[in-house]
DNA sequence: AATTAGCACTCCAATGTGTTGAGTGCTAAC
DNA sequence: GTTAGCACTCAACACATTGGAGTGCTAATT
């Protein structure tokens, strides 16, 4: 059977209807809607075969139809249309990270909260936003000051003035000469290059530079890039999880506990928030129920966009809503945040 | 109409039984409850009176009575009993403890976040934890660095090795022996006080010093004041907000959503979750509905337990339930807990 | 050949109608 | 003071009834 664009119109009509509603639509209500002029008889007969064809599917013999997954994703794939942007509150939400963003470096983690969070006000969804990738980022500053006595405090700068922090355990003291002379070492050495390429080569080079502190230098230099490159997975942020309440479909005692528990738990959404990471930048996907890969939300779907936070390390916004949500207003919502992001954080 | 002895076993036993099944109950159940020799119509009678004194009430004529606010207030100041230490979770969890904080003394937000896991966990209900105040606590070493032109990073290490880094614009460059000299005089003159002292009365102080430089050294104390007092408020942590779907009296959909809205969203719990801070330090608290001031929480109960995270600095770990959690059980956890951050926390 | 009116049929959802049983309060007896 | 006995109440559950929305099929229409 062939797909014909008659086929397509209704299909759409149906799912445009579905995700207004939320209700079966029937042959009826389709054969009212606007430049149809035709009877619910063959509307019904086109709606079989749509049927037939796995994009509807009736919850019951006399209800009306819904979209199947395959139903959404053709929707999705071909029959957008791209939703004209809202200017005024883009600028505004920009206005206020410009601000977070010139004072308080070490405070990405609260610009992308506040991300997330206008995100799931604007959408009435749940969002989600990971940090940006910092071990391809390279380095720009590092740095040893003795605390206690064998207690290390090392900070390190990463391009994009990401700062991190990370103490040290050594089982001996070190004089003020030795820390200067290290400090030396770490920056002569390292600066410019990325966490992986720390990780793979300079070990050793650095080793034989250190002459006498050789051992030491390795240890601090291991120290520093099992603490910074094994970060826990990537962080994640969500907000807006009791937005889930709003749709019936999501809201009963068990499914809502389940999401909302994946929503807390974070692990489960590490694979949807770093894939193709960095791949193709401008990327956003959409998954549809099972498409998550996540059993809590298989009557979800999520987008996701890639953001480039500075050349070459990228971060994820997502969006989780139910299956019938308005990809098109999601879709663009985060178009705007991420174009919002890329400008933010790569500016100076 | 007195409380006598019997009521007040017979009360006692009506919601100890509620707390074990959420059903109302009768006058039958408590009847043939243990060391009782008193006929259903005899007890009757009691609960009649309980209920008239405002500890009881029936959900509707034929069912059984219910404990009111009052007669759990009751319940928890006069008749809890002591539960025996259970020792072999309690060593376990402490064994758990122990690990994270060796590892990662640079985390104590992970360590927080692991405690409110563990304590949901165990009590099966939803815990929060807050970060210990922070401006009250010492400082023990403070470091500028020139990063870019006019950059500089400043990194400020608290008693207790919480770091805090922050970026101050400058609007002209400095040399290194400025910057020597101002880590110098920043040392000396902060080291060993609370940020409050700073905040109050070291700006003059300091600008003297500070003889040539004296403007810009009130400029970076400024600036670093601005950054870390400011703390938008104290930071919680929340576990195990799905827990309440464990409750049916808790988990109908509007419950459930303004209740894990409010843990989300978490302002509301700022006042829990900060009263009494410091002033009697073992402090446990027992909030019943409406006592807990949250709108979103009046079928629920909150219990609250001061811990010391070093001399003066405190923090507050909670739990919050359904009114009738296990009062007993909760209050051992949260024994058991903060008496573990004691120690684990002023170890070294 | 495609469209449509007509009709029998299906099934959910809403509503109403017992029925059951747990629990009460009251009274009178112990 | 305690208890047995009894009438009464009321939520909860199980069924039956109804109404309506929607379908699929067939036969008539264009």
């Amino acid at each position: 059977m062939e797909l014909d664009e008659r086929k397509k119109r209704i299909l759409k009509a149906v799912i445009k209807n579905y995700l207004d509603t939320g209700e079966p639509v029937g042959s009826r209500t389709i054969s009212k809607y606007a430049d149809f002029s035709l009877s619910p008889a063959t509307i019904r007969n086109e709606m079989a075969d749509l049927e037939e064809m796995g994009y509807l599917f009736s919850p019951h013999t006399s209800a009306g139809r819904v979209p199947t997954d395959a139903g959404y994703r053709l929707y999705v794939d071909e029959m957008l249309e791209e939703k004209s942007e809202e200017l005024s509150r883009k600028s505004e939400s920009l206005d206020r990270m410009q601000d977070i963003m010139d004072k308080r470096v070490d405070r990405i983690e609260e610009v992308l909260k506040d991300m997330a969070k206008m995100l799931a006000a604007n959408t009435q969804y749940t969002s989600v936003v990971s940090m940006p990738q910092a071990n391809r980022n390279r380095l720009k500053f590092a740095q040893i000051t003795a605390l206690d006595a064998g207690k290390l405090l090392c900070t390190i700068v990463l391009e994009g003035n990401i700062v991190k922090n990370h103490m040290i355990n050594l089982n001996r003291e070190l004089n003020q000469e030795t820390l200067l002379k290290l400090n030396l070492l770490l920056n002569n050495t390292l600066n410019g290059l990325t966490l992986q390429e720390i990780n793979f080569d300079m070990a050793s080079q650095m080793a034989s530079q250190a002459g006498e502190h050789a051992e030491l230098a390795t240890e601090i230099l291991n120290s520093i890039v099992a603490a910074i490159g094994s970060e826990d997975g990537i962080e994640i942020f969500t907000s807006g999880a009791t937005n889930i309440f709003r749709y019936p479909e999501l809201s009963d005692s068990n499914r809502a506990s389940e999401l909302i528990s994946t929503l807390e738990e974070k692990k489960l959404l590490t694979n949807l928030m770093s894939e193709d990471l960095g791949e193709n930048t401008t990327g956003i996907k959409v998954y549809i129920g099972e498409e998550t890969s996540v059993n809590s939300m298989k009557d979800c779907s999520v987008i996701t966009a890639t953001y480039e936070f500075e050349d070459g390390v990228y971060g994820k916004v997502g969006v989780i809503g139910p299956k019938r949500m308005d990809y098109e207003k999601v879709l663009s919502a985060l178009k705007d945040v991420t174009g919002s992001l890329d400008k933010k954080f790569t500016k100076d």
